[in-house]
DNA sequence: GTCCGGCTGGACCGTAGAGTCCACCCGATA
DNA sequence: TATCGGGTGGACTCTACGGTCCAGCCGGAC
């Protein structure tokens, strides 16, 4: 969209600056990151950072972009091994390992974004919000893969246990971050696991018609 | 702790500066309220400001408080009179539809300014994560009268399933203010609730031992 | 009445930080 | 080798905003 960069060099001095800039932004905040400080980061100057966004708005943009390629990446090859429930707790343990780690600090970047920038600023909203849904559409693609091998009941309203996975998630990443307890992130996991749990399938193995 | 006001005027003043405050920051962020935002608001004078609160960290500070004890009081009201199921389901009818009513903006007042403030103001975030800890005392009050009036299986883990509980709300909320879309947050809580019910005791009254 | 202290108005200051400008570098293409 | 244009450095401007200061108001106590 906005952003030029029509030379190799370009291209990685740009993606330089982006990902410090996340850093930043993922520690301090939006408003708590000045254009210096990501130049001094960076080791770049103002006229690159104007060059490459145009102007803060469209650095931000850009950031929300980044971070999204990087949490959906992430998630979406996770998920994707997500055969069985004992995948599902590997999947949720990732997520408390990845957070105890950061001593509950940062939370989830898109979801600070969110909760930062959804009010203020319509276009990054949008962002946003095609961010959760991608989300979404990962996390309810375990879920039909989980149906389809027989664990959960066919009839499971997969959309809603969807939703509430990732409002468990990003709720108890706020929790955890807020009380620096990760035990928080890990109640709430595992609550919403076990509300899909049951719609857990008899475990007799009734019919296998996957070859 | 901070914010003298030693006359019934001043508390009034203090008051209004508080909730007008409190108002400009839930729709714009900390970071994008001035405090001259605020003075205009308020038709007060810089000296007033600093008067009351010292500088704009404890303007920030007395506006948690009073979200606390806006919310928590709103909840704490709401959850008293939750005795079983249908008053648990009005419960989160009340919150979804406060949430319509703005139209899907804004989300938790407690839950925007924590993933603002936690991780760059440790007594402010020491203050947010107390808020949370007290909804989780009203939550968990609720859900054991619940078990009390022989609804819920005495064997549920009450401190877990209230933590998912509010990170479903959060969650929701964060989701429903960044896609706009209400149902989100509808979903999270039908989920949350659901997974409470899965603790459901068999509705045979086996035994009235509560006179 | 007068004195005190909480309270108020608003001019003023210093600076951080967004955004502008322009001269220059340097590799690619002709 | 001349030219072009993307890329770079950094000084500079402007203003919004946090914070200071002080003179004056006003109601209650004595």
């Amino acid at each position: 969209m906005s952003g030029s960069a029509s030379t190799e060099q370009g291209r990685a001095t740009r993606l330089r600056i982006v990902a410090a800039a996340a850093g930043l932004i993922g520690e301090r905040g939006v408003a708590g990151t000045s254009l210096d400080d990501v130049r001094a980061a960076t080791r770049s100057s103002k006229s690159q950072l104007y060059h490459y966004f145009g102007d803060k708005h469209g650095l931000v943009q850009a950031v929300i972009d980044h971070q999204s390629a990087v949490v959906l990446g992430a998630q979406a090859e996770a998920l994707r091994a997500v055969q069985d429930w004992d995948d599902l707790e590997r999947w949720a343990d990732g997520m408390v390992a990845a957070t105890e780690q950061r001593n509950s600090r940062g939370g989830c970047p898109i979801g600070t974004l969110a909760a930062a920038l959804a009010d203020s600023d319509e276009r990054l909203r949008a962002a946003l919000s095609d961010a959760f849904t991608n989300w979404r559409q990962e996390i309810g693609g375990a879920l039909a893969r989980l149906r389809d091998n027989g664990l959960v009941a066919p009839d499971a309203d997969l959309e809603t246990l969807t939703t509430m996975m990732l409002a468990a998630i990003q709720g108890g990443l706020l929790l955890a971050k807020t009380s620096r307890d990760s035990t928080l992130l890990r109640a709430a996991l595992d609550g919403a696991i076990a509300q899909l749990q049951a719609h857990r399938v008899r475990d007799k193995p009734r019919a296998r018609r996957r070859r």
